[in-house]
DNA sequence: CAGTCGTCAAGAGCGGTGCTCTCGTTTTCT
DNA sequence: AGAAAACGAGAGCACCGCTCTTGACGACTG
């Protein structure tokens, strides 16, 4: 096994561990700009300049934090859509988007942190991008699965879009989402960017609580979108 | 004339307009969080504790900053839609989307301060709500006109909406867009979020760059939109 | 006109931050 | 066993928001 040869790295990696966690903690509760490395060595009972020693910048540490965040929203997607019938395509579309909208809503900040502003100053390394479209991937999924099944149909009456238009849809996302036409891909995008952005409005706050309750609204706007998009039950 | 009774008055007004515009010259250069007291001081020539004559603290700073921003937008969107032809309602539409985007994409640190993570520890005081719906305020214009004009029309095959959820949004948007149904109502906040999770995801750098230029698929993303509506012109 | 009173810029200072460097100590590797 | 690497602790740098005090200047009033 890969476990701790030494004594030294075997500490290493715990202690590594609990600063995570102790950030973790500490973002949850304050905000990614109220995370500070200093109160982090404080509550390990470690000096600052320690901290040093296992996240040479404050950046980096807010780096494992995005990656944990987008394997965990993933994750939390990933067992949503595997939890639909695979054959139900809007079934599936829907358990998607709830399990993105319960993920944000359960933690705020971490969110914030992954489709907020970005922090100022930070460059998201090369890392990032690979946990990043966990969920887009599971969307390619379903996109996909429905195409072959032959339940990816354009709706009544669609917008044309420019040929060149789609063609370029289809390139730039040949790798995620095999086979699916490219005024399909535009109508995806355009349910995606809706996904997020009730998302994003109401984790920031924007609904200034237009609904007593906004689940049933949301609920509502997913399977209106996933008609625009043309999915059907196989 | 409002205009400055004594040289005392006309001094400080032209102080804390000139602490403004530098606040807002660093915001656009740093973004929020490298917004300093300190260094708007400096740039000015005085000694920090001089701000706290004009503003209490760097949150109050940041609300004018904040309603500053509400009202650019507002602004901007106001002139686009009443740049294009009353009766040419998808084009009203677009031109928002338009203008909101160009905007958007021409203030990007001042849009996140706006529409990105709500900075840590600030909450936003009551004068922020007016403004912030200026931008909504001109879209429930020209979604009432559209009614009025029987150029809101439902699409094809619209996903029925239970009323009671319909009734709640009439209820809610009662007084920003009077005289639309609901159905349309819920629509039309699809639609909204789709624009705002766009121009989010595209100002806060998730778009890896699908597209060589964003503006076309985003133009035909508006136009679907304008059509999921039922935008129709006059 | 003189005096009082409020407003102002300035300075020192508090507690906090990220980060660097050095210095002994301890653990690992040769 | 000795060399080398990793480690925690401490001091220190420059910065931050914010508070308090001090002395000067301008504006109203007797």
């Amino acid at each position: 096994m890969t476990a701790s040869r030494t004594a030294r790295e075997r500490v290493r990696a715990e202690l590594t561990r609990e600063i995570v966690e102790i950030a973790r903690r500490q973002l949850a509760t304050e905000g990614a700009g109220g995370l500070s490395l200093r109160a982090v060595a404080r509550e390990m009972g470690m000096v600052s300049s320690a901290i040093y020693r296992y996240f040479p910048s404050r950046d980096d540490l807010l780096t494992t934090l995005i990656i944990d965040g987008y394997n965990a929203l993933g994750e939390a997607v990933e067992r949503a859509d595997a939890a639909a019938p695979g054959g139900d395509f809007p079934g599936r579309w829907a358990a998607l988007c709830h399990a993105v909208r319960d993920w944000a809503l359960a933690h705020p900040h971490e969110y914030a942190l992954l489709y907020g502003s970005p922090v100022p100053g930070y460059q998201a390394p090369q890392d990032t991008i690979a946990p990043r479209v966990r969920d887009l991937r599971v969307f390619g999924a379903i996109l996909s699965a429905a195409q072959r099944a032959g339940a990816l149909v354009p709706p009544a009456a669609p917008v044309e879009a420019d040929p060149a238009l789609a063609g370029e849809a289809e390139a730039s996302l040949a790798e995620l989402m095999p086979g699916v036409p490219g005024d399909a891909l535009l109508r995806a995008l355009s349910a995606w960017t809706a996904l997020y952005g009730w998302v994003s409005f109401e984790v920031f706050g924007q609904f200034k609580g237009a609904f007593e309750d906004n689940r049933p609204a949301f609920d509502h706007m997913v399977r209106a979108l996933g008609a625009t998009i043309g999915l059907t039950r196989a």
